[in-house]
DNA sequence: ATAGTGACGGCGG
DNA sequence: ACCGCCGCCACTA
């Protein structure tokens, strides 16, 4: 649901669906997110401090990056610019 | 069965 | 601000 220009972050997501401290299994639950068939962008999904810190679980090391990049991010040393502003939070958002 | 390993994050020192 | 610890839990060797 992170709309195309934002991210959001593990432990965010884990906030939301009720399971604050399994911020990790959000994280395993990315790895499968390939193999699903509903579109799942995971790459608007770092930590909690702006760095993408899954860019290795992509099929290149630079393809969470670019995705970024194609959506007006602007990223800089593996770090989310402007991360406070992007940031879309599950729990705020989803009413 | 058991120990080690994480796309994490909060807390204490 | 910077560690280190640990809760979390699926998976692997």
């Amino acid at each position: 649901m992170v709309p195309p220009g934002r991210v959001t972050t593990y432990g965010a997501i884990a906030r939301y669906i009720g399971s604050p401290q399994s911020a990790r299994m959000v994280g395993w639950a990315m790895n499968g997110s390939h193999t699903q068939q509903e579109y799942v962008p995971a790459h608007r999904v770092i930590n909690r401090i702006g760095m993408l810190t899954g860019k290795h679980h992509f099929r290149g090391s630079r393809v969470m990056q670019e995705l970024l990049e194609s959506e007006g991010i602007e990223v800089e040393e593996d770090c989310v610019v402007h991360f406070r502003t992007l940031f879309w939070d599950p729990n705020t958002e989803l009413i």
